[in-house]
Parts: structure tokens; C-alpha cells; sequence
DNA sequence: GTCTATACACCGATAGAC
DNA sequence: GTCTATCGGTGTATAGAC
């Protein structure tokens, strides 16, 4: 997954795969193969899983909408260590749309718009607002994590962060 | 640079380059001696004067503030291809720090984020809100990009512009 | 389940004819 | 300035021993 979401699909050899892992490249082959296409679909199913239990499912919970919105935060700080970390569905879903895993990467993001939303319908936003919102928050961050990775400057992640639970939850 | 907005640097192979440009690969050799590196430069020179003539420079103009932020929009409008269209900046500048052509990633983003801050100081906000204004906007405008083309819905993309002039000017 | 060794295609890059 | 032909290296993927 390191190696992925920092060198994207392309820039990931097997050699690199290879190194990371420990494991030579035939042994890659056995536990998956079909080839790194399949690497691939086992780094998204295993971030699906860890997204769903780190932020989905908090984001989903029964506690206030602004204490969600704050666990979200606490995740996502972790998740791309201060803005410092690239973003593996951004790098693997800003290329060909054609590649076998798009599907994937589309459903992760509509799952996330969708638990986000969760909060601020239960804050008293209209299901349309709570929708756009969440789009918008996660373009923010996905955006936030790009410019703070080109500048070299994790300034603006922090600030987006910090903005997004009481901009999202404003009547 | 079509190739490489959407390849990335890994995925643009110098077979596709050479098929892009219809020059054959020693003829792309002939042109630009230092390899892929060399033609990246290329790009990023060429991409340095359009955003130059069509961004920057009416951003910086003596109109409105609010007439100068519509002409961003529509310069981005066109150059996203409605944020069908994947940011060259952004693919280049996800990936390793390390690369060469890093530096002129970030000083891109740097002039952007300047030209950007002109019209909201010129609308009387302070140097320092204009300037975390535009790092902000700019952010928003990636990660709408990011988002639309992983959802393959550039609603998002449309908001996103649609909502920039007035929140930008917000006082 | 891991390894060494290898197959073959494509990579970036070069030589040299025209 | 473009081409064909080719280089050495690396890419993904496989065979087969242990």
C-alpha cells in the first residue's frame, strides 16, 4: 500500500513490490496471481476495511454530529500523516478511468460522501445540502492533500482540517 | 502534455509519446537530448506561459476583483475540459518529491496562489486572509478535479467553480 | 510457500543512414 | 530533422527445485 499510494500504479514495479514486501517476486505470484492487478484489488480490499471501520462507521455512529466530524478529523491527520502522505484513491483514481480497479476507487468515494453525509443530516440538514456538502468536504481534503504535497507545505491541510466540522454543520 | 496529464510520468511511455506527437522516438531524442526529463520540462515551460497569458495575468489585471475571479473560472472551465480532464500539476505533483521537475511543480502552485490573492486584496480583505483564501480555492479546484474524475460526475467540479467568486469575495 | 533462474516484451536511449 | 535498427536494462510473469 506504501508504495502504491506514493509511486501510483505505474511507478509501482514488482521490484519495489518486491523489496517492500519482503518477498520475492515469485512469491508475490503465488499469493496473487493474477499479477499486480490483483495486488492492487488486495490493498483496496484491505483499505475498504480499514476505512470502514476508522471512519465510516464513526462518521456513521450515534453520537453528535460534531463529535463525528472530529473522529473523522483524528483519522484523516493519522491516515496522511499531517497532510505529508499522498493519497492512494486520489493517485489511483486521478489517471485512466479505463484501469480494472476505477470501479473501486468510484465506490470507496461515493461510501465515504455517503457516511459523511450521515452527520449532517442528523445535524438538521436537508438530505440534498448534507449530500453536496459532504462532496464538497472530501474534494477539499483530496485537493488539500495535493496542494500540501506539491508545496511541501502541510499548512493548508491542518487549516482544512481544522475548518471543515463547524463549516459543514453552519445553518 | 495530454499524455502526461493523464499517464502521469511512469504511464508515459516514450512509445506514447512518440505515437502522441507522430515523431518517431530518435526524433523526440533529436529535439530534447536528456530523455523524458527533458521533454517533461518541455511541457511544464509550455504549461508555465499558457497559465502565464490565460490565469495568472488576468487574475493580476485592473478590473473588478469579482470579473477577474469569473475569468478564472472560465480559463479553468475550458482547461479542465469541464473537470473531465485530469491536472497535469496534480499527477505530477502527488507522486515522489524526489523527481526533478518537483521544484517547478511547487513554484506553479506558488505563482497561482499569488496571482489568486491579488483580486481579494484588491476587494480590501487583508495580505494574509487573501493569501490562505487562495491556498484554499486552489485546494478546493484539485480536489474537485481529484473527486469528479474518480466519481466520473463533474457535477462537483461545476459546483465548485460556480460557488468560488462569491465566497472568495465574502467579507 | 519461498527461492533461483529464466522467458519475453517493452522500457529509455543511441547509432547511423538518408 | 526524420527514419530504421539496435542496445542494455528493466518490466511483468513463469518454471521448477527445495
Amino acid at each position: 500500500m506504501a508504495v502504491l499510494r506514493q509511486q501510483g500504479y505505474d511507478g509501482a514495479s514488482l521490484s519495489e513490490l518486491s523489496r517492500a514486501t519482503g518477498l520475492g517476486k515469485s512469491s508475490l505470484y503465488h499469493h496473487f496471481p493474477d499479477g499486480k492487478d490483483d495486488m492492487v484489488g488486495a490493498v483496496l480490499a484491505h483499505l475498504e476495511q480499514t476505512l470502514e471501520a476508522d471512519l465510516f462507521a464513526p462518521l456513521r455512529g450515534d453520537g453528535p454530529p460534531a463529535a463525528r466530524l472530529r473522529a473523522m478529523n483524528r483519522t484523516l491527520d493519522a491516515f496522511y500523516d499531517h497532510g505529508q502522505d499522498a493519497c492512494l484513491l486520489a493517485n489511483l483514481g486521478i489517471g485512466e478511468s479505463s484501469r480494472p480497479f476505477h470501479p473501486r476507487i468510484r465506490q470507496i468515494f461515493a461510501r465515504w460522501i455517503e457516511a459523511l453525509a450521515a452527520p449532517l443530516r442528523a445535524a438538521g440538514l436537508s438530505p440534498s445540502v448534507a449530500r453536496t456538502r459532504a462532496e464538497d468536504a472530501i474534494a477539499r481534503i483530496q485537493g488539500a492533500v495535493v496542494l500540501a504535497r506539491s508545496l511541501q507545505d502541510s499548512t493548508v491541510f491542518a487549516r482544512t482540517l481544522r475548518a471543515l466540522p463547524t463549516e459543514l454543520l453552519r445553518r
